[in-house]
DNA sequence: GCGGACACTTTTTTT
DNA sequence: AAGTGTCCGC
C-alpha cells in the first residue's frame, strides 16, 4: 500500500504487525485515528482478510461513524463482498443477544425464571429510571429519602463493577440502611426488568458476557467470525468489556487496541485505565508500542496542554512532541457574561471567515445545558453551525410516544412501553384505572399486557374494580396493539417496510388524531417530527434491509441523532463528545470554577483529575488556533450567579496566553503581580528557590499566585459596575449584584451582614484558616444548619457549616 | 378523568 | 429557565 509511506516508524510498525496483540499507547493528535483505520483497510487490502472477519470497536456511535468513513475512504476503488462491522461496544451487544439470547435462558445460575426471547426490549436511561421509581414506592419508601436518580447511578455502577444484585446486597453493612435499601430495590428492578423482557444498557454488556461464558458453542461461533479484533479508545473500557474482548480473544489473539491514558475521561462509566495494565497481564505476548509524536497542533498548544496535565498525579509521563514549532499564542477572553462570551465567538469566528471562509470551527463546552447561548449568537450573526448531541431527536416525547407503540408491539412484556401510550391519546384511563392495573400485574405476578387481557375478558368473574367505561378503553386499547403487532412482527421477521408500520403507530393507534385536533403550534411542530421519524424510516428502508427491531435499536442506542458533519463549518458539541476529532480553530468556553471543571468533581481528587484529563482532550482538538474563554457571570438555575476563572486557566503557562478581553481581566492582573506576589517566583529571582516547584496538586495549592488571584477579586467589585461591553439593555441584578448596587463598600456589606442574623451573606468575602480568602456564592438553610457555599480560588468552591467553619470578614 | 395552576427540582459527561 | 410532579376544581 502506497499510502503506508507516510508514515513514521512506529506508525507503520502499528499497522503492520497485524498476527498476536498488540498496545498502541499514543498521545493526543499522533494518529491513533489514522493508524487503526489504516490497519482495517492493510488487513483487507494486503493480508486479504475477509472484512467480515474484522470488528472494530468503539465507544461512541460518533467515532464508529467516523471510522467507517475513513476506511471506506481508504479503501476506495475497492469491491468488496462485505463489510467490517465497526461498532460501539453496546450495538455490538444488541447485535449478538438477538441472536443467541436464548441460550441464557439454559444458564444454571440465572436468577430469575422469565426466559428471555429475541424480541427483548432495550430500556434507555429514563425508561430503567421509571422501574426504579416504582420499585421505590413499592418497597414503601419516599423518593425524598431516596431519590431514584441516585439509585440508578448506584445499580449502574455496581453493575459496571461486576456485582449482581446479590452479590451487592451482602456487601452492605448491617448499619448502612440507604444502602440496605438500594440493594432491595436492586433485586426487585432486576426482576421487574427479567419479567419485562428488557435489558438496561448496562446489562447489554453484562448479559453478552455472561452469554459467551456459559455458552461454549456461541463463544466458538464469534471466535471464529471474528478473526480480527481493535478496540479504539482503549482507556475508556471498563470491567466488563474488558472481559468482552478476552472471551472474543480467546481462540485467536489477534487484539489490537490503541488508547491514551491521559484521555480517559469516562470514568463515570466505569472505565479502568488500569485495563492498559492488565492487557499486557492477559496477552503475555503483546507487543507495545508509543506514538509520541503529534501530527495535529502546534508546540504552543501542546505545551499548554501539557502544562495542565501535568498537574495530575496519577499519570504516565509522556511528552509530546511536534515538529510544528511556534504558532499562536493561546487567545483568552474574558467576559462579562454568557451572552457576552458568546457574541465574542461568533465575531472571531466572523473575522476568521472572512480572512478565510475555509476555516473550520469548534467551540467546545462541559455541559449540554451551555450550547443555547452560543447557539443564538451564531444565528444572529447568520453563521452556520452543526450541534452534535444535546437534546436528541429521539428523546422527544411524541417520538418516544410512537417507538414506545412500536416497542410494546414487538414486545408486548414491555410494562414501561404499556404505561407510556395506555392513555396516549387520552382514552379515559386515568389515574384509578391504571393504579388498579399496576396492582393486578403485581398480584398476578405478569405483565401489564397479560393482566390486561384476563381482566378484559369477558369470563373472568372475580370482581374487576374498573368502571365499565375504563374497561372498554381497555379493550379498544387492547385490540390496537393487536392489530399493531401483526403488522410488526411482519416488518421484523420479514423485509417488509418498516415505513409502514410507523405510520400505522402514528395514524391507527389516534396519536396523529390527537395532535391535528389540538391545532397548536406546539402540535404542529410535533407533528413535523412525526413526519421526519417516517423519513427516517423511509431512508432506513431503502438503505437496510434489518427490519424494524434494528430500527428501534437504533433509536435507543443513538444519542447524538445529528451525526457529526466533518463538513460544517461551525461545529459545537461537549468535550467528550469532541473526543477523537480535530479542528483548526478550537474555542474551549466556560472555564469557570464550578463548569470546568465541574461543580460536582471538585471534592474528589480523582474526579477532579478527570476533569483535568478532559481539559486535556479539549486543548489537543486544536490544530492551529485556541481560543479559551470564561465569563464573570453565569446564570446557574434561572439565577445569575458571580463565576471565578477556572483553576485550569491558571495552570496555563500565563507567558503563552494573549489577552483579547476589553480593560483589565484576570489575566491582565495575574500576569502584572504574579511575579510579585507568588512567594515562590520571588524566591526564584532572589536565587533561594527550593527546586521544588509549586507543585498543584488537589489537596494543596493550586494557584501558582493565589494572592494575586485573591487580590483581582477584590478589584473586580469595581469593574463589574461599570459593564465594559455594550449589552443592550441592563439586566436585572440578583444575589450578590442586588447587595453590591445597593451599596457596595466592604463595611456596608458587613452592616447588612449583621442585620441578616449576622451570618454570611452571598457577595460577601471571608477568609479561613486552611482556604484563604474567598467568594461566597450561596447561602442555604437557617440558624445552626447554614451552610454556605464559598468559592475559594485554588480549591474549588466549598461547601461549609457556617457555625463550624470558623469564619471571618475579609 | 381531565386539564390547568402551582410547586418543586434540576445540569455533568454517554450507551 | 424549563421541565416534571402534584393538587384541585370541573
Amino acid at each position: 500500500m502506497e499510502i503506508l509511506a507516510s508514515l513514521n516508524p512506529p506508525q507503520r510498525a502499528a499497522v503492520e504487525q497485524t498476527e498476536g496483540a498488540l498496545l498502541v499507547l499514543a498521545g493526543a493528535g499522533s494518529g491513533k485515528t489514522r493508524v487503526i483505520t489504516l490497519r482495517i483497510a492493510y488487513l483487507i487490502a494486503e493480508k486479504n482478510v475477509p472484512p467480515y472477519n474484522i470488528l472494530a470497536v468503539t465507544f461512541t456511535n460518533k467515532a464508529a461513524g467516523e471510522m467507517r468513513e475513513r476506511v471506506k475512504g481508504f479503501l476506495k476503488g475497492q469491491q468488496l463482498q462485505s463489510v467490517p462491522l465497526i461498532s460501539t461496544f453496546h450495538s455490538l451487544c444488541v447485535r449478538i443477544l438477538r441472536q443467541d439470547i436464548e441460550h441464557l435462558n439454559k444458564d444454571k445460575e440465572r436468577k430469575f425464571r422469565k426466559d428471555y426471547t429475541k424480541a427483548f426490549t432495550i430500556y434507555d436511561t429514563s425508561d430503567s429510571q421509571k422501574v426504579i421509581k416504582a420499585c421505590i414506592k413499592d418497597i414503601g419508601m419516599d423518593e425524598k429519602q431516596l431519590s431514584a436518580r441516585s439509585v440508578q447511578s448506584a445499580i449502574s455502577a455496581a453493575k459496571n463493577r461486576g456485582e449482581d444484585f446479590e452479590l451487592y446486597a451482602s456487601n452492605v453493612e448491617y448499619t448502612d440502611e440507604r444502602k440496605a435499601a438500594i440493594a432491595r430495590v436492586f433485586k426487585m428492578y432486576e426482576e421487574r426488568l427479567n419479567n419485562a423482557n428488557a435489558l438496561d444498557f448496562d446489562d447489554l454488556l453484562i448479559k453478552t458476557v455472561r452469554l459467551l461464558r456459559i455458552s461454549n458453542e456461541v463463544r466458538e461461533k464469534y471466535n471464529d467470525k471474528f478473526k480480527y479484533i481493535l478496540v479504539d479508545e482503549y482507556q475508556d473500557t471498563n470491567a466488563l468489556q474488558f472481559a468482552l474482548i478476552n472471551y472474543l480473544t480467546e481462540k485467536q489473539q489477534n487484539i489490537c487496541v490503541v488508547g491514551d491514558d491521559a484521555q480517559s475521561i469516562y470514568g463515570f462509566r466505569g472505565a479502568d485505565i488500569g485495563n492498559i495494565l492488565s492487557f499486557e497481564k492477559h496477552y503475555p505476548n503483546a507487543k507495545v508500542i508509543m506514538l509520541e509524536q503529534n501530527y495535529r497542533s502546534t508546540q504552543m498548544i501542546l505545551d499548554i496542554a501539557d502544562a495542565i496535565i501535568s498537574n495530575n498525579e496519577g499519570r504516565k509521563e509522556k511528552k509530546l512532541w511536534t515538529n510544528n514549532t511556534g504558532g499562536e499564542k493561546i487567545f483568552y477572553y474574558q467576559a462579562y457574561d454568557a451572552d457576552n462570551e458568546a457574541r465574542f465567538v461568533a465575531s472571531k469566528i466572523e473575522d476568521h471567515q472572512r480572512k478565510n471562509p475555509a476555516d473550520k470551527f469548534a467551540i467546545l463546552y462541559r455541559t449540554n445545558a451551555q450550547s443555547r447561548v452560543f447557539e443564538e449568537a451564531l444565528r444572529r450573526q447568520r453563521i452556520e453551525y452543526n450541534i452534535v448531541g444535546g437534546f436528541s431527536f429521539y428523546e422527544r416525547a411524541e417520538v418516544k410516544d410512537v417507538i414506545a407503540y412500536l416497542k410494546l408491539a414487538l414486545n408486548p412484556f414491555d410494562d414501561i412501553a404499556l404505561l407510556r401510550v395506555v392513555n396516549t391519546p387520552p382514552r379515559g384511563l386515568g389515574k384509578t384505572s391504571l393504579d388498579e392495573l399496576t396492582f393486578r400485574a403485581r398480584d398476578f405476578g405478569t405483565s401489564m399486557w397479560e393482566t390486561l387481557a384476563i381482566i378484559t375478558d369477558e369470563k373472568y368473574e372475580q370482581p374487576r374494580n374498573l368502571t365499565p367505561r375504563a374497561l372498554e378503553a381497555l379493550r379498544g386499547f387492547k385490540k390496537i396493539i393487536e392489530k399493531l403487532s401483526k403488522q410488526a412482527s411482519e416488518a421484523a421477521q420479514t423485509d417488509r417496510s418498516v415505513s409502514e408500520v410507523v405510520i400505522a403507530a402514528i395514524e391507527d393507534t389516534g396519536y396523529s388524531k390527537m395532535l391535528r385536533e389540538e391545532n397548536s403550534d406546539e402540535s404542529e411542530a410535533r407533528l413535523e417530527n412525526l413526519q421526519e421519524l417516517v423519513n427516517a424510516a423511509v431512508d432506513y428502508d431503502k438503505q437496510e434491509a434489518n427490519g424494524l427491531r434494528d430500527f428501534i435499536d437504533h433509536s435507543a442506542l443513538s444519542s447524538d441523532t445529528d451525526k457529526y458533519d466533518r463538513n460544517a463549518q461551525v461545529t459545537m458539541m461537549t468535550v467528550h463528545a469532541a473526543k477523537g476529532l480535530e479542528f483548526p480553530i478550537v474555542f474551549l468556553v466556560g472555564l469557570e470554577d464550578g463548569i470546568f471543571p465541574h461543580a460536582r468533581s471538585v471534592n474528589d481528587p480523582k474526579e477532579l483529575e478527570e476533569e483535568r484529563r478532559l481539559a486535556y482532550v479539549a486543548i489537543t482538538r486544536a490544530e492551529r488556533i485556541l481560543y479559551v474563554t470564561h465569563s464573570m457571570r453565569r446564570r446557574v438555575y434561572g439565577e445569575e450567579m458571580a463565576a471565578e476563572p477556572s483553576q485550569f486557566l491558571n495552570e496555563m503557562p500565563l507567558d503563552l496566553i494573549k489577552d483579547l478581553s476589553r480593560g483589565a481581566s484576570w489575566l491582565s492582573f495575574a500576569k502584572s503581580s504574579a511575579v510579585k506576589n507568588n512567594k515562590f517566583a520571588v524566591k526564584a529571582l532572589k536565587g533561594e528557590a527550593e527546586v521544588e516547584k509549586p507543585r498543584a496538586t488537589y489537596a494543596g495549592k493550586t494557584y501558582n499566585s493565589a494572592d494575586a488571584i485573591a487580590e483581582f477579586f477584590k478589584t473586580k467589585k469595581i469593574e463589574n459596575q461599570e459593564p465594559r461591553v455594550e449589552s443592550e439593555k441592563p439586566k436585572p441584578l440578583s444575589g450578590f449584584d442586588k447587595l453590591k448596587a445597593a451599596g457596595s463598600s466592604p463595611s456596608e456589606i458587613a452592616n447588612r451582614k449583621s442585620q441578616i442574623e449576622n451570618g454570611f451573606v452571598p457577595g460577601s468575602h471571608v477568609r479561613h484558616a486552611k482556604y484563604g480568602k474567598g467568594l461566597v456564592l450561596r447561602r442555604e438553610g437557617a440558624g445552626d444548619n447554614v451552610k454556605l457555599t464559598i468559592s475559594f480560588p485554588g480549591f474549588g468552591q466549598k461547601k461549609l457549616i457556617e457555625k463550624f467553619a470558623n469564619l471571618e470578614n475579609a
